[in-house]
DNA sequence: AGGGCTTCCCGA
DNA sequence: CGGGAAGCCCTC
């Protein structure tokens, strides 16, 4: 017997399977899917059985044999075998690649991984009751006496460690050890099972996807923000698990250890398994074998939950469906969404994706009858939309009000006094984002990117957001030698401490700098929501899925920062952002206010996000995407050049740009190469070409013939990326 | 990826 | 001509 094996390397010139002898006595275990070691040159590697066969025609090299099967049970079932080609295919990864991708660490093909099984001991009877309670009779000792009345009661015991007792029974054969599997992970929920009555939108929306089980329809649930999305899926996910079925939740990574989490838990307690980045591999390995032994139907996680070993899925929804965090930036680059879609087809099941701000594409879809439309209009509270109101800058800051407004300034002051909560949004972090010299100009920048470096005051350094480089902070100019040094561009360190000048409030800040370490996160969220601050400051990370009932105010500092940034979805990315932070107020009976400071504060996108218009947003940003043949008239695909030599980036770029330009079909665009944004980071240039197509039947193969060209060019790396997030 | 084999360049 | 670096190619 042989096996075609693939093995962990990700590189392409060995993306493919090597034969491979089944030792006689592997033979009844060996399945399609296992994970086996091999050796491979002259290392020791693991890989995958991909193919089984019998018979082998001659072949002139030398057939090694397999040295061992890794574990009892395949590793990779039907559907990943199939889905793992099918990702490869599509974005242009390595076959191994994007079977590693859908594994927890301790399941991947790696030679040196060891992350073990968990066990605890118990202890049982070895003998009979009666043998049991004779032995009971005569037995002397109480140490003895109590362990075995225990188990006798218990069935079971949990033991940490074997005392003489112990020994003893165990030596005239009354208890035995066992060990069994122990799970690391636990989550607890500190609240009760709250469930809501449905409204009547709700209800319909429950009873159109239900009617849906056993076919592969999408739906697309767009519901304002507080319209009770979550309960609705929580009902369809109810049915999907009484009818003996599963279902995935995925909810955005930023929004996941919160709030949503911990409805679930209560709701469906221990038959849930949670998959989030702040797990340990060792709990990750746990949380996927709940799944794998079908110990749990519902699995909620972020992005790489979509890959959860599931048996006979019932359903599978996207929260927050427009979210970036679905796309993998780096390889391979699958997006979830996609992955879902393989899925639900696989399993006859629906998929449901959910948002207040549905992206163009998915809207789209819905308005050609592809997705199910199903609208709810209403809060499930009741309660109306919070109140926005928009604050021109640029007369402010003739007022000399930089930070705060006047209308923010006097809400801020209001609600403090009627000891409501507030949360303020600004996303960027650290003190300032420009250090710079008065005299010379001289800005602090980053030598290894093309980027300046912020500020960052509780450390007194100066940091590269890109690729981590810090200095200390300098008090004279390294250039001119002036002392008269300024910052500018205001990050959530400087607002923190300008917010506990100015007002005397209790303030707690979430970026990235204060929630680092496990479990921080979580603390910061306990403990606004027990009041023990006023206001909470925040980067991405407030906008999404909080739920505090206090909370009636919401500002956004500075509202144009996303809308600057060079990428044809800024617009997109702002009204959404700008709507998802406005929901986080007044969500309770309580009415919500939100301020939103901005300099272009005629701009569609934060005029439409006033009134919480998405449809009007909708409409009009599609005019322009129309205009300039973007996604979802077109779709796009990234051609990243990336090397540390800046001539031959660029000369290779230009090659490409012109390659693509003579293969690809006459409507298709070919724009670039052009720098990209940043250009420099870590020292490698960044060249791209941004690829627009309706239909190209020359696209697949001219990318793989780009790809083969500089895969063993070690010089450049070339990087396409199939409908990117970024360009 | 990692190792062996070939090639190429420069000084003696 | 020799040695060392750089590039090339193979791995069942």
């Amino acid at each position: 017997m042989y096996a075609s094996v693939i093995v962990e390397i990700g590189a392409k010139n060995v993306d493919r399977t090597f034969t491979y002898r089944v030792p006689s006595d592997m033979k009844s275990f060996i399945k399609i899917g296992s994970r086996v070691k091999v050796s491979f040159g002259k290392q020791l590697l693991e890989g995958f059985v991909l193919d089984l066969f019998n018979d082998i025609d001659s072949c002139d090299y030398e057939i090694k044999d397999i040295i061992e099967l890794v574990d009892k049970k395949p590793i990779l079932n039907e559907e990943m075998l199939e889905l793992g080609k099918e990702i490869s295919n599509y974005t242009l990864c390595s076959l191994i690649s994007a079977y590693q991708v859908m594994l927890p660490k301790a399941l991947k093909a790696s030679y040196d991984t060891n992350i073990s099984i968990k066990t605890n001991k118990y202890l049982i009877l070895n003998c009979s009751i009666n043998d049991a309670n004779n032995y009971l009779v005569k037995c002397r000792y109480d140490g003895q006496i109590d362990i075995l009345n225990n188990i006798i009661n218990n069935k079971e015991i949990k033991i940490n460690r074997v005392d003489s007792s112990v020994k003893t029974l165990i030596k005239h054969g009354i208890v035995k050890i066992i060990e069994k599997e122990s799970y690391r992970y636990r989550y607890t929920s500190n609240n009760n099972d709250c469930r809501h009555i449905l409204n009547d939108e709700q209800e319909y929306a429950v009873k159109r996807v239900c009617d849906c089980f056993n076919k592969s329809s999408t739906f697309l649930l767009y519901g304002v923000t507080g319209s009770g999305k979550t309960e609705v899926y929580m009902n369809i996910i109810d049915k999907v698990v009484n009818i003996g079925k599963s279902a995935i939740m995925l909810v955005p990574e930023i929004s996941l250890t919160p709030q949503i989490v911990d409805r679930f838990v209560s709701r469906f307690g221990d038959k849930v398994a949670i998959l989030h980045s702040g797990l340990s591999d060792g709990e990750r390995y746990d949380e996927y074998r709940k799944i794998v032994n079908g110990e749990v139907s519902i699995v909620v996680g972020a992005r790489s939950a979509i890959f959860a070993p599931l048996k006979d899925i019932g359903v599978i929804i996207i929260d927050e469906e427009h979210s970036s965090t679905y796309k993998q930036d780096n390889n391979p680059r699958y997006h979830a969404r996609d992955v879902a879609l393989f899925r639900c087809k696989y399993h006859s099941c629906p998929l449901v994706l959910g948002s207040a701000t549905p992206s163009l594409e998915s809207m789209a879809r819905a308005g050609n009858k592809v997705y199910e439309l199903i609208t709810l209009k209403r809060r499930a509270s009741g309660g109306s939309l919070p109140n926005v109101c928009i604050v021109d800058m640029k007369n402010e800051i003739k007022q000399g009000n930089y930070i705060f407004s006047s209308v923010l300034d006097k809400k801020i002051k209001e609600k403090l006094s009627k000891k409501e909560q507030i949360i303020l949004f600004l996303n960027r972090r650290g003190y300032s984002s420009i250090y710079t010299c008065n005299t010379c100009g001289n800005v602090s920048k980053c030598p290894n990117c093309d980027i300046s470096l912020t500020y960052h005051k509780s450390s007194g350094m100066l940091r590269c957001h890109y690729c981590g480089y810090a200095i200390r902070k300098y008090s004279e100019c390294p250039n001119c030698h002036s002392k008269d040094l300024i910052d500018y561009g205001l990050g959530t360190e400087q607002l923190e401490e300008e917010l506990v000048k100015r007002y005397k409030a209790r303030v707690v800040r979430m970026d990235m700098d204060t929630t680092s370490k496990k479990g921080t996160h979580q603390k910061i969220i306990d403990e606004f929501g027990n009041y023990k601050y006023d206001i909470l400051i925040g980067t991405q990370m407030v906008s999404k899925g909080l739920d505090f009932p206090m909370v009636t105010l919401v500002g956004v500092i500075n509202a144009d920062a996303s809308l600057n940034i060079p990428d044809f979805r800024s617009s997109e990315r702002t009204f959404q952002l700008l709507c998802q932070v406005s929901g986080r107020a007044g969500r309770s009976i309580r009415d919500g206010e939100v301020v939103i400071q901005s300099y272009n504060n005629n701009h569609y996108s934060i005029m439409l996000a006033k009134n919480h218009d998405y449809l009007s947003f909708y409409m009009e940003e599609m005019k322009i995407r129309k205009q300039l043949n973007y996604s979802p008239y077109y779709y796009i695909i990234l051609v990243n050049i990336m090397s540390k030599d800046y001539e031959y980036s660029f000369s290779e770029a230009k090659k490409i740009g012109e390659f693509l330009r003579t293969n690809l079909s006459d409507d298709t665009f070919v724009l670039g190469p052009a720098m990209a944004n940043p250009f420099k980071v870590n020292n490698v240039y960044h060249h791209q070409c941004i690829i627009k197509y309706k239909k190209d039947n020359k696209l697949r193969d001219t990318l793989i013939m780009l790809d083969n060209h500089y895969k063993f060019n070690n010089k450049i790396n070339v990087e396409i990326d199939i409908d990117p997030n970024k360009c």
